[in-house]
DNA sequence: CAAAAAATGATTGACGCCTATCATTTCATT
DNA sequence: AATGAAATGATAGGCGTCAATCATTTTTTG
């Protein structure tokens, strides 16, 4: 009732230790017979191999790095803390995770941190791409080097990376328009606004919002905001006093500060009733307006399940797997004030428990 | 660079392998200065103890058995496949997991196989209580026996088992609460639809389900089907016959076929605006209603990741670790058509991966 | 049939840690 | 200073596997 070893398999097979390892290992030089009958006892037995012990003798380790855009209490935020909660869940598994902070927005400064990483003895990275010639030549630089490359977030060409890890815009979009339809029940009127409909991923949440909205509700003029808060805040007050009526808002994008001043502002004039709001990422700020009910849903794109996503991925590379379909899609969560998972405690560092 | 040993921890220390040794594992005889020294180099190498070595060292395996009741087609198919897929990936961390059937609705059957298993020298059992005395009796004899004891899905008395893992079923509720009241957004009438309030669960769900609906919406009388089907499919029949406006339907429970033949029938006759539905557990039957729009909303708990929870826990527990509070609490996901994750493939057994 | 080639067996030293034993050193006590 | 106790050092075998070597057996080939 205890878990067979190799010898257990050698035995049963009638071969030799070393035959039953040439067979596992697939080293070679083994007749087929043997192969078989090697086989057959693995399967009859249940043999797994210690993964672990092979590991330990191996002498392997898996070195990961991650680049994540140091951009403060924004979502990237979250994910360095879900990084770092892996790295030490992970350790006693031989798995060293070192995170590298990269300048956001920024494909030369993501560039030099690649081109950098070549000769330090990586299995895998991933990162957060921002597509330019450079950053694709240092990919493949890494990747000749038999380095794993993920994309994380943001994606690169197809053909230039290893697997892409990242939220289901389309699906984010369509559940997005679904709230809002939900809540226009005898028609309505809805603001989309995006961060750029340049950038890939708003272009696929917008596309997946009009997806989802049904004929009877009216979706106004794209609003982009480049990034700019007052542009949103602008936006919002002038759209509200044209549509009185408005009865949602969805933010595609991620600068969420224009909006919730816009927001306060009608919250404290009671003149309107609020429209419904949804808006992406469940960072901070984020988090305290919907506890204090300023919007209503956040479409959430878990970067605690993405990082353990990621290393998942590079670790089943790095053992020769291949990856299923998918494997990296990331299916939307939708949080209300009611379900909001507790914020990830990046608690007092605690010391080794021995 | 590379992992330190307690070789070096004890080279850096001054001290030999054998006392570095008594100090991490706590052997004792060992003088004060001493600890303090091999401390101090443990802390300044960042040594940590590679547990998979110690594992094989010590001969340890974890062994742990899962209760799960025999229900085809529900909830607990998808929880049997997460266990199931969980034990594979653990079989390589000397992790074994066992999964017995016990007869549904059974508390009998469920103490009888408790009982059974208090001489299979199992580190610890998940089970879905049924509150018993002969099952809590079961349930001490296996915890005296150092056999930790966690609940999945519906809980004992608190002080009777080592940790309960388990959704927020308040949470749940208030959740359902919200969207129905999203959709009625200038009043409206809803229809709670309980199992029985007597179940812990279910009056829970609807407590929060009442917590968070608003003053402009009518709450119906909570009907409780008992798990008849066609109590469901009446009491709905005659309540939209009642309330032609019917804005929206909460099933609580989880017997849903009384409440899919209702909805077929509305769907046809296209009188009535279809009231908006959202009921529990994203199993094969709920899965098809929300594709094909019979429904709109699904709170799931995450067999998966409960079951992924509740190792966690056990291993810790195993190890000696405390629980931080509030582990076992799942926060319920809301899923519309548009964000559905896939399936849980339970492929064709891929065989041992070598 | 002999020689070469292929297959197999036997064995060994890591890997990092656990557990145990035994010898030696250091310390406090009288 | 002698004694016993406490602390420490040294070392060894084992856990399951990997990777390698060398000897031996079996099979193939000319």
């Amino acid at each position: 009732m205890v878990k067979p070893t190799l010898m257990d398999v050698a035995a049963a097979a009638g071969v030799s230790y070393a035959t039953a390892d040439r067979v596992l290992n697939r080293r070679g030089g083994v007749a087929e017979k043997s192969v078989l009958r090697v086989l057959a006892a693995i399967e009859q037995l249940g043999y797994t191999r210690d993964v672990t012990a092979a590991n330990l003798a191996r002498g392997r380790s898996y070195n990961y790095a991650f680049l994540i855009p140091a951009q403060a209490g924004t979502f990237f935020g979250e994910m360095r803390a879900a990084v770092k909660a892996e790295a030490k869940a992970r350790a006693s598994q031989r798995i060293n995770i070192m995170i590298e902070e990269v300048p956001a927005f920024n494909s030369d400064g993501l560039a030099e941190v690649l081109e950098s990483c070549i000769d330090r003895d990586l299995s895998g990275i991933c990162l957060v791409a921002i597509d330019s010639p450079r950053v694709r030549k240092a990919i493949q630089a890494l990747r000749a080097k038999d380095v794993f490359v993920l994309t994380l977030v943001a994606d690169t060409q197809s053909d230039s990376r290893d697997a892409y890890i990242g939220l289901d815009n389309l699906a984010a979009g369509r559940t997005a328009g679904r709230v809002l339809t939900l809540a226009s029940r005898d028609g309505g009127v809805v603001l989309p606004i995006a961060g750029s409909l340049d950038a890939t991923d708003h272009a696929l949440r917008f596309k997946g919002f009009k997806q989802s909205i049904t004929f009877d509700v009216t979706v106004l003029p794209v609003i982009e905001s480049f990034d700019r808060p007052e542009n949103v805040a602008d936006a919002v007050r002038s759209t509200l006093e044209a549509h009185p009526n408005l009865t949602g808002i969805y933010s595609i994008g991620s600068g969420q500060n224009g909006l919730f001043t816009a927001l306060s502002e009608v919250q404290k004039s009671v003149t309107y009733q609020r429209p419904v709001v949804v808006l992406h990422d469940l960072v901070g700020s984020v988090r305290t307006a919907l506890t204090i009910g300023l919007v209503d849903a956040v479409i959430d794109q878990k970067p605690d399940q993405q990082i353990a996503r990621a290393l998942d991925a590079m670790k089943a590379l790095s053992d020769g797997e291949t990856l299923p379909p998918n494997f990296g899609t990331i299916v939307p969560s939708l949080y209300f004030q009611d379900n909001m998972p507790p914020a990830p405690a990046d608690g007092p560092e605690k010391g080794p428990s021995l």
